[in-house]
RNA sequence: GGGGAGAUACCGAAGCGGUCAAACGGGGCAGACUGUAAAUCUGUUGGCUCAGCCUUCGUAGGUUCGAAUCCUGCUCUCCCCA
């Protein structure tokens, strides 16, 4: 019996909770979150994790089993997601993976090439001379050390220059020898689902999930993280709104105006990036039915 | 009823005779992306048969070689006085 792993994903406050929890239980299986939020124990309203309710109603991993005080990237997922398939797929024949964290799913799906984790010290550092010395002093280290790469990055995004350099000074080789583009061979099939609506009425959604959020407490919930803002968990929309009105930059009003807007843009680079992926198929929220067509024929191909 | 200010592209707002399809901001749209990824960055935003052409600056006329810019009527909005 060949084990099959259903990813599904989408842009922000599309229904993919919902969706997942419905097909799981048709296929009385669990699901593999994929979010790179909701899986911080301490978040909870400005995530939108899954309800009590909804946790019971499926069993679910990934969802609050980190802390935001870990250090937790796409490459710790994936080992862990991989390790946690293994033992899904004794079990079960089909497994589900939930979430809208583009990378992470990819990090699955595709895989990602094995380096060394950034130094902490090493990143202030670089940014410390990003804010005192300006973009250009790293890109010209970057050339020096890195041709190859300098020659393909977007030389105006400072994050991957920063990168790179941690990468290549760390290891004291170039960061494009670490980069290989990797096809990692799974021993599961994976079908790719995505969801989508129009797109007035997802804004729709969106406006209407954040008001919901701020009238159950998100500012509260940020106010109690607010000391930890400039953790990389904390870089989060719907956080770092509420950080910068509690510094006093910015009104609540504005501030909730701002998470609104931030979490459309977020949509929208998500269906950027499942749409540039041919191996998408997608569906309406409410088409659950169609989805689980969808599986058992695609499962049924296989067997 | 009298006086004043104003009507500019999706919104806000500059422009005040040619170099204006119209600065700037917001919003939108599109794209990039391998360890910060709910991050970080880029492009675009009147229409088209697109290095050119067509229709736009409340509306109808007028002045001028030439108008978003000047003049007149009309409509609407805001403010002040009655």
């Amino acid at each position: 019996m060949s084990k099959h792993l259903i990813v599904i994903a989408g842009p922000t406050g599309i229904g993919k909770t919902l969706t997942g929890i419905k097909t799981a239980r048709h296929f009385n299986t669990e699901i593999v979150s994929s979010d790179s939020r909701q899986l911080f124990k301490e978040l909870r309203i400005g995530t939108a994790v899954p309800s009590r309710e909804e946790l019971s109603a499926a069993k679910h991993h990934f969802i609050h089993s980190h802390s935001i005080f870990d250090n937790y990237n796409a490459s710790q997922y994936e080992k862990e997601a991989i390790g946690l398939l293994k033992q899904l797929f004794e079990k079960h024949d089909i497994v589900l993976m939930v979430g809208g964290s583009m990378l992470y799913i990819d990090a699955v799906c595709k895989g990602i090439d094995q380096m060394p984790d950034a130094d902490p010290e090493l990143r202030k550092n670089l940014k410390n001379q990003l804010e005192t010395e300006g973009l250009e002093n790293l890109r010209r280290q970057l050339k020096k050390l890195d041709p190859k790469y300098y020659s393909e990055v977007d030389l105006k995004n400072p994050a991957r220059i920063i990168h790179a350099l941690e990468i290549s000074l760390m290891t004291g080789k170039p960061y494009s020898s670490f980069r290989s583009n990797p096809q990692k061979q799974r021993p599961f099939s994976i079908h790719k689902i995505a969801l989508n609506c129009e797109r007035q009425e997802l804004h729709r959604r969106i406006n209407q999930r954040v008001d919901k959020m701020v009238a159950t407490g998100l500012e509260q919930e940020a106010r109690r993280y607010y000391k930890q803002k400039h953790l990389n968990a904390l870089n989060t929309v719907g956080y770092r709104e509420f950080f910068a009105y509690f510094d006093g930059e910015i009104s609540k009003e504005k501030a909730i105006e701002l998470i609104k807007r931030n979490s459309r843009r977020y949509a929208r680079k998500q269906l950027t990036w499942f749409r540039k992926d041919t191996e998408t198929n997608w569906f309406e929220p409410n088409q659950a039915d169609e989805i689980i067509s969808f599986i058992e024929n695609k499962t049924a191909e296989n067997e």
